[in-house]
DNA sequence: AGTACTACCTGGAGGC
DNA sequence: TGCCTCCAGGTAGTAC
């Protein structure tokens, strides 16, 4: 979508907006997309040139979907049914009641950000620094492709007291870690999900930062995890449930030792771990 | 600086 | 088929 011009912003439900109207959002109509970035779970659009900037910042929650059509591609709901069972979309979703968000372009392209359970977020930042925003702000460094040096100082720094699982989910210490990866991430490193980490040893941390960084790799390269209503901004489903070891397969056999998979809640979130792979 | 809990929402799955 | 309960990729706010 990078280079379209936006001549139309529709908020059907101004629940998701944060900090911005709906008004904010169609002063948008004119600007033109100049990048799309990252940051952590966060997506940031940026709009317009010269003298007359903003950022679109995106946040997904748990069902939000943001994807772009061409004029081209039609909207479609159609589902095709993969080996495991999941049902993988194939194309961008009609827009529905749970479409909150449609931004139409020149092209006749569209932008739709569709969120069934409605916890995503839609920020408008103007023509400021990305850090005036208190939920960028608050971010650690990026977990996926940090410097490992930097994040093992980090998770020493920032462990406190406080569980394997709960310094991962934390946003403040390392950003875009959630619940999947956080136990795919202790599973890759053999510890125990609810393991204070200041007792782990330096060198089982440098393990752990390894495989935080080879478990968000192999997702990214997935093309993420598709559970109930994850797509890509193409609107097709990952596979990288395909290729979990432990998330959703608590009392199933490890698949590295057989032994049964345990759950509990750890840091108030579902958790499943191997009790003899993690120790 | 922690933990624990609540709130925000809908839909799918499973039990009866 | 319908009704019920439980559960789910997240984050902010509040009380302790």
């Amino acid at each position: 979508m990078v280079g379209e011009i936006l001549d139309s912003v529709e908020v059907r439900h101004p629940g998701v907006l944060e900090g911005c109207t709906a008004r904010d959002l169609a002063g948008l109509v004119g600007f033109r997309v100049t990048a799309v970035e990252r940051r952590a779970k966060y997506l940031l659009i940026r709009l317009g040139d010269g003298d007359r900037r903003s950022t679109l910042v995106v946040h997904l929650g748990m069902t939000g979907q943001l994807t772009w059509k061409t004029a081209a591609e039609p909207t479609t709901d159609v589902f095709k049914r993969l080996v495991s069972g999941y049902r993988k979309s194939v194309g961008a979703h009609g827009v529905d009641s749970h479409t909150h968000l449609v931004a139409g372009s020149a092209s006749g392209g569209m932008l739709l950000f569709r969120d069934p359970r409605r916890f995503g977020r839609v920020l408008l930042l103007g023509d400021v620094a990305d850090e005036s925003c208190p939920r960028l702000s608050r971010l650690g460094p990026d977990a996926w492709g940090a410097d490992p040096a930097e994040m093992a100082s980090i998770l020493v720094s920032r462990c406190g007291r406080r569980s394997a699982k709960a310094v991962l989910l934390d946003q403040t210490v390392l950003a875009g870690i959630g619940n999947i990866y956080a136990d795919e991430s202790c599973f890759a490193a053999g510890i125990r999900p609810d393991r204070i980490l200041s007792g782990v040893s330096r060198s089982r941390l440098a393990v752990l930062v390894r495989s935080i960084d080879r478990v968000l790799d192999k997702g990214v390269r997935n093309a993420g995890t598709s559970f109930r209503n994850f797509v890509g901004s193409d609107g097709e489903a990952g596979s990288n449930q395909e290729d979990l070891f432990v998330y959703g397969r608590g009392g199933l056999p490890c698949r590295v030792c057989h032994a049964r998979l345990r759950v509990a809640t750890v840091a108030q979130r579902t958790t499943v771990w191997c009790p003899r792979c993690q120790t």
